[in-house]
RNA sequence: CGGAGAGUAGCUCAGCCCGGUAGAGCACUGCCUUCGGGAGGCAGGGGCCGGAGGUUCGAAUCCUCUCUCUCCGACCA
């Protein structure tokens, strides 16, 4: 019984059921997968290959712009967390808490908690908290300042309704947190932290996003200002990237970081921290991913060339494999921003069809295909990922070696390209009042795909009253762009005179 | 955390109403034939039916509790 081939890899299509499909794109393309863990996930190789390759290119920026890596403890002392207020109400209701420290046998034979902290302890949300402690002992005086630092770790966030790589239990990310003898100094800190993170985005992920900040009700608990990356996913929705906050005396305050200023008073610092999390995996995979799987952007593909060997019966096997390395070879020298091209040969020994669908569900950028034929007529056989349709192509060989870096960055612009035009298609402007505005996000399909619609760019009169029309549509402001027109409008809420413009959508 | 649905082989599911100790397709293993394409044939391996109790001579099937996932809602730096 022969099975008809699927006329597409990811099934449902992402017209058919966008959700359906974002879970099977992130199984199918090897991303990750849930774990037996409640609201837990498991990053696979090609999935964590890719975290990799935004930790290292985010390393290099956060280090260029003067920041070092330190490493806090994951456990936090209530006493610390419940320093400051706000904190405290916004993250409370998630915590993961840690009440005894040894296990033992009851009378069942069953293993249960025992040893009951004096204090418990939560699992870091985010460690602005036990980072304050330290900063409060390490700065005396003005001549500590700034004080720039990052850390690598994973947080937990105990989320009720998970969702694979955007909202889960536990994940991994960045998170700065520097101090500073001025408010201008950190507000700098701030705007420059969210501008690493949008020409991250942008170059390296191929994610257009807009900046800007967030409302108050939107803001970081304990925090003064908010700012942030909000991209658009392909079902129209909103997805905060990246953010950076203004913490002003908050933590200064609850943690008491003060220094002996210039002129000799005693002052609190001024904080900031910003973060980007594993979440950008999802992002990737929602602003890139077809019904054919995923499309990895080349600067951030873990490989971006991947040579499958074609074998048959009566191959010339060792012929080919020595092709196929010294191909890699010659690609290794190329290189793409100055970094070596990364490429793998894939030698599996499984049907060479089923590893081109593998990686091309994966999203490799490039596939080339080495067989007899092509190691006798001089030319590789290439597939691009982000034009399956256009089937595949047949190179000079050291034609395709010499252009591989520009073709890479062909293909990074192009993938770009694409979600910019999708973002410009679905970024309304032209909405002025209640009326249309509710028509807008009520409206069925319009050959898109389900949910959000797309973002409307309209006035607020910054009435955060007014906000309550917005919850029977879903709707929240995403964000007050930075690049304001500044003009007078009417309020898209209330009908009132507004000069502030500001990114409506429907978020994740 | 509220409402709904679902957990049976690695995956997708049938069987459950009308209890009698497990099936299909795909995947996997072996052999053969194929193969510039998500192959075909034959032969195999693999599950104590999410978990724990209960009813019963007997439970995947009935009852109770519990865990997990999905969808909707509330919540969500």
């Amino acid at each position: 019984m022969s099975t008809k081939a699927p006329k597409t890899a990811i099934s449902p299509t992402r017209a058919e059921n966008y959700n359906e499909w974002y879970q099977k794109i992130v199984r199918a393309s090897d991303i990750a997968e849930l774990s037996g863990v409640r609201g837990c996930q498991i990053l696979k190789a090609w999935g964590y290959g890719t975290w990799e390759q935004m930790q290292h290119d985010l390393d290099r920026r956060f280090k260029d712009t003067g920041h070092e890596n330190y490493y806090f403890p994951m456990y936090i002392p209530i006493s610390y967390f419940q320093r400051e207020a706000d904190h405290v109400e916004g993250f409370a209701k998630e915590m993961a808490v840690v009440t005894h420290h040894r296990l033992t046998k009851n009378a069942d034979g069953k293993l249960v908690p025992d040893g009951e902290l004096e204090e418990p302890l939560i699992i870091r949300p985010t460690s602005e908290t036990i980072i304050g402690e330290s900063m409060s002992k390490w700065i005396q005086s003005y001549r500590d300042l700034p004080l720039l630092l990052n850390q690598w770790a994973n947080v937990s966030r105990w989320e009720m309704r998970p969702r694979i790589l955007l909202r889960t239990a536990e994940f991994l990310w960045q998170e700065g947190h520097t101090a500073h003898e001025t408010k201008d100094d950190a507000m700098r800190e701030t705007t420059q932290m969210l501008e690493v993170y949008r020409a991250f985005c942008e170059d390296v992920l191929a994610i257009p996003v807009i900046t800007g900040e967030k409302i108050a009700a939107e803001r970081f608990p304990g925090a003064v200002n908010t700012y942030c990356i909000e991209a658009m996913m392909q079902d129209g929705r909103a997805l905060q990237a990246g953010t950076s906050h203004y913490l002003g005396h908050s933590f200064a305050k609850a943690c008491t970081i003060q220094f002996q200023s210039r002129t000799g008073s005693l002052d609190y610092v001024h904080t900031t921290s910003w973060g980007v999390s594993t979440r950008l995996l999802g992002a990737l995979v929602m602003t890139h991913g077809d019904d054919n799987g995923m499309k990895m952007p080349p600067r951030i593909a873990p490989y971006q060339v991947v040579i499958i060997p074609i074998l048959r019966e009566d191959s010339p096997k060792e012929e080919i494999m020595t092709a196929c390395e010294k191909l890699k070879a010659d690609l290794l020298n190329e290189t793409l921003d100055g970094q070596p091209v990364r490429v793998k040969i894939d030698s599996r020994d499984i049907q060479s069809s089923e590893k081109r669908w593998d990686w091309i569900k994966k999203g490799a950028p490039l596939i080339v295909e080495i067989g007899a034929k092509d190691i006798a007529s001089g030319k590789v056989c290439v597939t691009r990922r982000d034009k399956l349709e256009d089937g595949k192509r047949f190179d000079e060989r050291g034609t395709f070696v010499g252009n591989i870096g520009l073709e890479l960055a062909t293909i990074q612009q192009a993938l770009f390209d694409t979600a910019a035009a999708f973002r410009a298609s679905r970024l309304v402007r032209d909405i002025k009042d209640w009326a249309a505005f509710e028509a807008y996000f009520s409206k069925d399909e319009d050959g898109g795909f389900t949910g959000g619609q797309g973002f409307v760019r309209a006035k607020w009169c910054g009435d955060e009253t007014s906000l309550t029309k917005l919850d029977v549509l879903g709707v929240t402001v995403r964000c007050i762009p930075f690049d304001q027109d500044g003009c007078e409008g009417v309020c898209v809420l209330t009908g009132r005179p507004a000069t502030l413009e500001v990114i409506f959508a429907r978020a994740y």
